[in-house]
DNA sequence: TTGTGCATAATTGTATACAATAATACTCGT
DNA sequence: ACGAGTATTATTGTATACAATTATGCACAA
């Protein structure tokens, strides 16, 4: 074999992203972040088939990890699997980026509301922290923090919304439309807006008002979808 | 080794249920399912250990298809993996119960909305005959068939959304639910209430009357979930 | 030329072998 | 008796071998 010394396998350490369920530092949860990233950002186009050796071979580790990323990303909803035949890659249309807007717009809504039930005051304690050094990026132009910080103030509202499946369901989500995120936070009025939104929804949890906040909450995904349709996404 | 002819390798057909993701005639498939079902059952007790082996000895598979199912189930939530230590049963409590079922309400509200825009006349008159079929067994207390028609009905819904994505997910929450389900429709005043709360919905998509029939939806799995309380699930 | 059937190759499905890691038990000194 | 350190075992992680299935190509007849 050629061993052509493959930067994959030693590559071990990314940004730690929360919400996280594969376990990135065995192959198989390298080999499943790799592709899911290649399928998300188009580097496979749509029904293109992914073979178990080929993708194997490209990333230096043999079929069985590669075998079972491919059958987690089936259940992600990412690749088709065709019994005996091989797998094959669904991608997501713009069409679904648009509906998994949609989707989340009422389960953020619900996980506002029941985090007035539930959340901690260390929980607001650490949104609050998020908020105010939110604000400070933004003035800066520190994208690539602003961007974390709203990862983690949603990753932070889904645990507080004291349901697993609720927090597990917006988490896959969130993800998934991980890399459109970036591009629309990437404009520094729809950064500016999205934070003084955050604050907002905050503001209603601390009153415990479920209602109100549901509602912020739900506006608040309403309006980044607006901002994605501006800028033609 | 012991070759004490394993029913589980002959075992080929199950009920067809609609939304199925893995693929029930593979062995991991069948172990997926398997595993499952167990867990569902409450077989397996809150953070029980599932070692590779002991299943694969009791299923007569390898190790193999069985890791894959675990790393299936791992996403699906039932499983928690920890690297390089084991697989742990998560289960799903009452309470993750419930919250399915309000996410539920949402995710059909949100379907019979979109479904309203994008339902064609053979999904319609499949519906109907559904309802009409079920009308008939809720008489004469078929009550295994009233519960495959109720998952037709909302796999039809689900599909007719138009949505890949939330298809998707709701077919999960629906599967997830099943056994629940199954208790639920065993009572014959709710299988008749239910019915006839289908029939208002499909109403409401025939005169495409998007907010009605969301709402109906929406207010459907509410009544499902009173009556489960009622039943002290 | 076209299509059918068979041989061959490519690919997936499953089992097993080997490697790495974690859990357990044991030895030995105090 | 007790604990630290180490050897042993158990278990998971990965690679490879073999089996089953599907795709491909070629021969050959109409």
């Amino acid at each position: 074999m050629s061993q052509k010394k493959n930067e994959f396998l030693e590559n071990k350490d990314e940004s730690k992203v929360s919400g996280e369920v594969t376990d990135k530092y065995s192959l198989r949860g390298r080999v499943f972040n790799r592709i899911r990233e290649d399928i998300l950002s188009g580097k496979y186009s749509e029904n293109e088939e992914l073979k178990e050796v080929t993708i194997g071979n490209e990333l230096g580790v043999s079929r069985t990890p590669v075998r079972e990323a491919l059958r987690q990303l089936e259940l992600e909803g990412l690749v088709n699997i065709i019994p005996n035949k091989g797998a094959y890659v669904t991608g997501i249309s713009q069409k679904d980026i648009h509906d998994i807007y949609v989707i989340r717009s009422y389960l953020e809504g619900l996980a506002a509301n029941w985090a007035c039930s539930t959340m901690t005051e260390e929980e607001i304690d650490a949104l609050e922290e998020n908020i105010y050094l939110s604000e400070f990026h933004v003035r800066k132009g520190h994208y690539e923090q602003i961007v974390e910080l709203d990862s983690q103030f949603h990753e932070t509202l889904y645990k507080a919304s004291g349901s697993k499946i609720l927090e597990h369901q917006l988490s896959t989500y969130h993800h998934y439309v991980e890399r459109i995120r970036k591009v629309s936070l990437g404009m520094e009025e729809r950064a500016r807006k999205s934070n003084e939104e955050h604050a907002a929804i905050l503001e209603a949890i601390k009153k415990r008002d479920k209602k109100l906040a549901e509602k912020l909450a739900h506006a608040h995904i309403i309006s980044t979808i607006e901002n994605l349709n501006k800028q033609g996404l």
